[in-house]
DNA sequence: ATAAGAATAGGAATGATTTGCATTTATTAT
DNA sequence: ATAATAAATGCAAATCATTCCTATTCTTAT
């Protein structure tokens, strides 16, 4: 929302407050749906000079810091968004490419006894799921 | 398990049954995990000259079909798995990327619960776990 | 204000995947 | 069986998201 916040978070993380920094936190908060870098990047450019490089370097940073999401399948861009609160998953359009957050994910108590039976400590775990929404199950002649 | 059944399988699907075809399907079948590109190539070619290209566009077509699993993150290298009866996921060691395909997954019914929410026709999803294996915990040193 | 280290911009490099095209092969009709 | 033909293959070149390199510019602590 403001960049005071930002810089003290980033602060806090050990790492410089720049302005490229500020901007992508910013432009990641303004998406309401998981953004690719390109659109991250045009969208940071508009406030402050920037490169490609320094987009993805801080989002992989942030990813790894596990601030952000980052999903989408191999060979595909990656999207990322900012984490909000609650855990939270997505649905996705596979017309479209609408994107809905999913809230109330039943996969915690799975996680502990599948880390249970295999042996693991599982620390996390990605999940969406692919459909058609209503418009485009219209236009496709489905249900 | 034969090359007999590919046959049939390839042409019911309007595909001609070639040699490549075959070994890559049984290639696949030998799999207990997904493995990447690479992988599934170099056993094909133990059986028959192919190319990098063949087994891709093959993988591509499979997939596109139905009849295999993609996984992985955007920026990683693909993963394939054939399709089996029971559902599967992948539990997938944070470490030393050591993989195993976990089984039961508990997300059909909030599946259909999140489309009927949503208005979405929820026709797949994807989940994979992350943690670390014994081995790497203790490396680690975590419990 | 300055020094020291971190971060950036820009471009080159990387590497998985895709594509173009000439050649080979599986199918179908003869 | 053979020839015709459309599809599939192999190889190399192209693509394209992402990563890496490094000289320069900023941030921050002093």
């Amino acid at each position: 929302m403001n960049s005071i916040d930002w810089d003290q978070a980033l602060r806090g993380l050990g790492k410089k407050s720049t302005p490229q920094r500020k901007a992508l936190l910013t432009a990641l908060a303004l998406q309401d749906k998981p953004a690719s870098v390109e659109d991250i990047f045009v969208e940071v450019r508009d406030h402050h000079k920037t490169s490609l490089s320094t987009v993805y370097r801080n989002l992989e940073w942030l990813f790894a810091q596990g601030l952000i999401n980052k999903q989408g399948f191999p060979g595909e861009k990656a999207r990322y968004s900012l984490k909000r609160e609650h855990h939270e998953h997505t649905l996705v359009c596979i017309d479209c490419q609408k994107i809905v957050a999913i809230t109330g994910c039943p996969l915690d108590s799975y996680a502990a006894e599948v880390g249970r039976r295999e042996n693991f400590v599982v620390v996390d775990h990605r999940m969406e799921m692919y459909g058609y929404c209503q418009q485009c199950s219209h236009t496709r002649g489905r249900v």
